[in-house]
DNA sequence: CGAATGATATACT
DNA sequence: GTATATCATTCGA
């Protein structure tokens, strides 16, 4: 298989965030390097999935019609932060806030694929085997990454949990856009394409084996 | 297929 | 302040 080129990795900046695009952002973040650094654990993961959340105007998104609360208050700071909230009780949900002051759009992550640390993953998981699941869907991966609501604020460039570009690349091919999941509540809104999915593996450089 | 599980938003007193 | 419905999901039967 065909290696991706190494390329040094390079720390997202706050102008890849603060696009006003947000659909783009979701686009791009594909093949990205989400990175954490908690416990003294470092873990990372090659974004494989995210999901587009419009602000004022996505009924599908916490800050619809300008909602402003304490929860969904990093949404409305300058992209570039950590949007993490609970969900059903039991998941955190980690999003990417992008765009300027007072535009709350976001991106959610929904999947990811293992790159390093993947035994604090396992650990975090209570899982004893790496499979398809342990970073599939937006709570596990929050879960296996250490993303907790408590973290919602945190600054993406900083080096708590922040986002690296590998030089991943998807192919057009790969990419497969689709309506979001779990948004039937949002009418029309659900229907909007904004889900992104890298539809195989990006591919991995060759030191993750 | 359905229960688990708790913070949050909203609508009350 | 207190009550209650809701939820950008996951796991196991």
């Amino acid at each position: 298989m065909r290696r991706a080129v190494r390329t040094p990795a390079k720390r997202l900046e706050p102008r890849f965030y603060r696009r006003n695009d947000v659909v783009a952002v979701a686009r791009d973040l594909l093949g990205k390097v989400l990175c954490t650094s908690l416990d003294g654990r470092m873990t990372q993961a090659i974004i494989t999935e995210t999901e587009a959340y419009a602000g004022v105007e996505d009924r599908a998104s916490h800050a619809y019609g300008g909602r402003r609360t304490q929860r969904t208050e990093p949404m409305y700071a300058p992209g570039g932060i950590a949007y993490v909230y609970l969900c059903y009780g039991i998941h955190h949900l980690f999003n990417v806030v992008t765009a300027g002051s007072d535009v709350p759009h976001a991106v959610l992550i929904r999947a990811a694929a293992p790159l390093a640390g993947v035994e604090h993953m396992l650990a975090r998981r209570s899982r004893s085997k790496a499979d398809k699941r342990l970073l599939a869907g937006p709570g596990s991966l929050s879960q296996a990454l250490g993303i907790r609501t408590e973290l919602s604020g945190t600054d993406l460039t900083g080096d708590v949990v922040w986002i690296e570009d590998h030089g991943i690349r998807v192919a057009a091919n790969d990419l497969v856009e689709g309506p979001r999941i779990g948004v039937d509540y949002a009418g029309d809104d659900a229907l909007r394409p904004y889900r992104f999915v890298a539809a195989t593996c990006p591919s991995v450089p060759a030191r993750a084996g």
